[in-house]
Formats: C-alpha cells, sequence, structure tokens
DNA sequence: AATTCCCGCAACCGCGAGAGA
DNA sequence: ATCTCTCGCGGTTGCGGGAAT
C-alpha cells in the first residue's frame, strides 16, 4: 500500500513534529528526501561509526537512532525492494518456524531485506494468510502453510507478544525440553529436527551481500559487516553508470534508492532451503 | 461525493547487553 | 561496583492510501 516514504516520484509529507532532546531539538517522523541525501552523502564519505556523531556530523537534526534505522531500513545500498518472492515467503516461514520471531536472524538469511521489512510482511500477511489455512478447511493451504503445519505450528491463538509461533508447541517427551531459551521461553528442540550438521555449507557473497552460511552465529547482513570502502566504490561505480556524476561529489538519494539501484542477485533457494532444513541451534545457547 | 473502515508500512519506543570511564 | 553511553532488537503506534459503504 502506499504512503510509502520519498519513492523516487512521491514527495510525502513529512512530519514536522519536533522533540526536545537534550542538547536540542531533534526532529522526528517521516525522512525528508533532504536529510536522506545528508545522510548518503555522510555515510559514502565517512562510512560506519557511531551515529551520535554521524546524526551531528552530517548536520541532522535526529538522534543516532533514528538514523541508524533510516540507513539499514533504506538508504543501505545493497537493499532489496520490492514484494517477497514465494521463494522468500517460503523461506521466511521456514525460518520462522526454528527462530521464532527473531526477525533479525531471519533477516540475516535473506539478502537484502530487513528485519523490519520481514516483520512487517509476517505481521500483515503471512500470520493472516496461516490463519486462514488453519481456519479453511474447503479451501487447501498453500505448499508453505501446510509445511508450516507439519513443522508443528499452527495458527497464533492470541497475539500475545515475545512468543512466537513455534513457542505454542512444546514436546514434553523430548529429552532436551529443559534447554530452554529464556528469553522467549522456547526450546527449539520442540520444532527441529536433530541433524548432523553439515560443515561448509551456505551461499556466500550474493550479490554483494552475506547469506547464508553454516550456523546461526552469521551476523549476515548486519551492517557492521559491510566495508565502508566498498560500499563507497559500489556508490561511486551506481553514480558513474547513471552518467550523473556532481563536480562536488554529492550524491542524490533517488539515484540510489530505486529498484534499479539495489540488489537483484540471483538466489540458490533450495540450497538456501536445504540448508534451513538443518539451521544448527548452537546460538540459541550463545546468546 | 463523502465518510468510514481496513491495513501496509515507516518509524518510534522501551528494554537489555556490552563497553568504557 | 556503578554510571553513562551506544547499539541492536522486538513490539507497537499511527499515518495515509485504497476499498467499502
Amino acid at each position: 500500500m502506499g504512503m510509502r516514504n520519498n519513492d523516487n516520484n512521491n514527495v510525502m509529507v513529512v512530519v514536522t513534529e519536533k522533540v526536545k532532546n537534550g542538547s536540542g531539538v531533534k526532529r522526528k517522523g517521516l525522512w525528508s528526501p533532504e536529510e536522506d541525501e545528508k545522510l548518503m552523502n555522510y555515510m559514502v564519505r565517512n562510512g560506519q561509526g557511531c551515529w551520535t556523531d554521524i546524526a551531528r556530523n552530517a548536520g541532522l537534526q535526529r538522534c543516532g537512532k533514528s538514523c541508524r534505522l533510516r540507513w539499514i531500513n533504506y538508504l543501505r545500498p545493497d537493499l532489496k525492494r520490492g514484494a517477497f518472492s514465494p521463494q522468500e515467503e517460503h523461506l521466511i516461514i521456514h525460518l520462522h518456524s526454528i527462530l521464532g520471531n527473531r526477525w533479525s536472524q531471519i533477516a540475516a538469511r535473506l539478502p537484502g531485506r530487513t528485519d523490519n521489512e520481514i516483520k512487517n510482511f509476517w505481521n500483515s500477511t503471512i500470520k493472516k494468510r496461516l490463519k486462514n489455512a488453519g481456519n479453511t478447511t474447503t479451501t487447501s493451504p498453500s505448499p508453505n502453510m501446510q509445511e508450516y503445519a507439519a513443522a508443528g505450528v499452527l495458527v497464533e491463538p492470541s497475539s500475545s507478544s515475545g512468543s512466537s509461533m513455534a513457542t505454542q508447541f512444546g514436546n514434553p517427551f523430548n529429552p532436551n525440553h529443559h534447554l530452554m531459551d529464556q528469553q522467549h521461553n522456547n526450546s527449539i528442540f520442540d520444532v527441529v529436527p536433530m541433524f548432523n550438521l553439515p560443515h561448509e555449507v551456505g551461499v556466500e557473497n550474493l550479490g554483494g551481500a552475506m547469506a547464508l552460511q553454516n550456523d546461526l552465529s552469521v551476523p549476515g547482513l548486519e551492517v557492521s559487516n559491510y566495508d565502508s570502502v566498498n560500499d563507497a566504490q559500489y556508490l561511486s561505480n551506481t553514480n558513474n553508470n547513471n552518467n550523473n556524476n556532481d563536480d562536488d561529489g554529492s550524491i542524490k538519494v533517488e539515484e540510489l534508492v530505486g529498484v534499479g539501484n539495489h540488489w537483484q542477485g540471483e538466489m540458490d533457494w533450495e540450497g538456501l532451503l536445504a540448508n534451513v532444513t538443518s539451521l544448527p541451534y548452537l546460538d540459541f545457547h550463545l546468546q
């Protein structure tokens, strides 16, 4: 749907709410194209750092937290845009059956997607479909839904936050049932079959984005993994390709934020899903 | 045409963890 | 040990477009 942010052509009404915040007045609400440009230019030139400093040095009247979010969810150059493909949806469902609401970990295995995006997709679309699949006997659920149900994950009984759908089903017969993830009150052994873990599996370097590797501690798409120099190079190339170099080197956000300028790599879906099937659970105990 | 309702999505909020003084 | 700051995460809010009435 549509209020979508400053799409190339749609300059949205910018919320100009401001709040007092310590040293000064901080803007809140939607980001203006000018703010995006400031942040993008700063990030391209200087890369990651302390977000509070970034906010200040980039000349933004935003808190660092807001800048970080904007970068991660919208400005980052490797973001994949557009609707989720059936393969991605399948993968999300699969991952969620294992990981629960650990959106960042799920996102780490979907190159070019953000945790916020996946979370929204889940809450708005998949949840609804699962519900329908669970409630309707007249219409057969999609294979995805069937698989999800087969994994022991059915319709979420309530909107209780913090617990995943996967957590709704315990297995008291599982000898490892006592190994609960405290934060989510969930035993991963309830859902995940005990497989031997393949080593050296994983899909790497998908279009410059990190992808599935052989354990759950793989940071995946986390920004901290990005090489600011390479990113800068990427951005520079993009700019060159657009034949739009300004002498001052400033980079227009609209040149970078758009369908054509984002990650469009090919995915080895079968490989990803195969790997997901055998996702290890080691880092459940590390967290 | 006007109004209400639905809902997708961007962004905010609060919290916990970790680092450093 | 304690405080402060920053980061990252997950849950929630609320705006606004489009559908329904």
